[in-house]
DNA sequence: TGCAAAAGTGAGTGATTACTCACTTTACAT
DNA sequence: ATGTAAAGTGAGTAATCACTCACTTTTGCA
């Protein structure tokens, strides 16, 4: 699988000056975050874990937070990043005629995303209240530059007719939790299930759709 | 404001064996979790809070854990309690012609419910995935009670054509989703926007109605 | 090959942790 | 008023915490 996508992965390709002992203790620090918590990890236990001694955390990163954060920030960057690409809704206009086809490409990609990313999706959503590094990272992204891009999309196929012309604000967020909703049911609350992804995600596409239909 | 239902207070009225020190502790408790997240508060922050001794709460609490569940398992319990009466549906079949209104009756109520005790709820969501205790309760009360009511509900309303004929759980995840998306933008990503709840309560409706659908 | 810088080590640090216990104070039935 | 059980106390405990540092090993370049 090309695709695969998996952030630990990339961050290993391109900061290639990461050590073999670096590498270990951040696989062994997400795999103890998202089981456990943040705070209830403890550095010796993420070194054993990891195979090597605790001083070693510490010549690469300062405190534990600094560890949490080099793990966790790269995340929030890379799951926002296509929404920020200056000119994406030029490539979409052109690309997608109907809302539903580019709601559908940005289903799939960013969720294919999250599923290969879990841990570190876990890790993020459960620390976001708690750092307040976090938090003001989030708004930024978020706030600033993902919902501007969102807000001309959505107004731009409001204009077309093809959704209903309620504030964009309201349009994000219905739509945002119906994909997260899927999301957060399927790999944190029952995991267990085998998930149909293909019809489930047309389903949610067809939900949305119809919500935000512009007929009476 | 009488319908404040305040959860803390019921529990104080109903255990009467409460000490006024024991309330101090709970509320100093509910306060620190629901701020700096469980495994962060220490028991000393919160006896010192709580203006006692830290053995008085080991008195009362044999471990830390015990007070995080005596304080949590009675949020479970109450929040879905009404989903669990026995002839919920007789009721609602007879008052409730529309699912629309049986929606919206069901929104108001339960969303009053969390906004007055969002810090419990918080509490909850944050520690579901750490304490098993807490995770059995969950699937328990809703895997068991909630979706079997839930369900026949759905079947009812879909036997009636005047929502799209899904699996019950699809459709309860949709409008769940929904539901619980507008709750935690309004409470817990943006609480410093001024929501107008009622137009968002009445939008959030409208999007599960035309969503779940059964026209084409 | 030599050598300096970087990586790795693990015993040791003081602070903090959840929890105990011998003791004092309070509440209340008789 | 008196006795007793429950409530409350806070110094004390061992364990664990994040982090330090003097030291050894490895790396890579001249």
């Amino acid at each position: 699988m090309s695709d695969q996508e998996k952030l630990i992965e990339q961050l290993f390709d391109s900061e290639d000056d990461l050590t073999e002992k670096q590498k270990k203790i951040i696989i062994a620090a997400i795999e103890s975050f998202a089981e456990k918590g943040y705070a209830s990890t403890s550095t010796s236990e993420i070194a054993k874990k990891a195979g090597v001694a605790e001083g070693t955390i510490f010549r690469h990163y300062k405190t534990k937070k600094d560890l949490l954060l080099f793990i966790v920030a790269p995340m929030m960057a890379k799951l926002l990043a296509p929404f920020v690409i200056k000119d994406l809704n030029k490539v979409l206009n052109q690309k997608y005629d109907r809302f539903e086809d580019f709601l559908r490409a940005m289903i799939e990609n960013r969720l294919k995303f999250l599923n290969n990313n879990m841990d570190l999706f876990k890790i993020l959503i459960q620390e976001i209240p708690f750092q307040p590094e976090l938090k003001e990272q989030f708004k930024e992204h978020i706030v600033l530059k993902v919902y501007d891009r969102f807000k001309q999309i959505v107004e731009h196929y409001q204009e077309k007719g093809q959704i209903i012309d309620l504030p964009p604000t309201r349009v994000i967020r219905m739509a945002a939790s119906s994909i997260f909703g899927y999301l957060i049911a399927r790999n944190l609350i029952f995991p267990e299930v085998d998930w149909d992804d293909e019809t489930e995600i047309e389903e949610t596409i067809r939900f949305i759709m119809h919500g935000l239909s512009p007929k009476r």
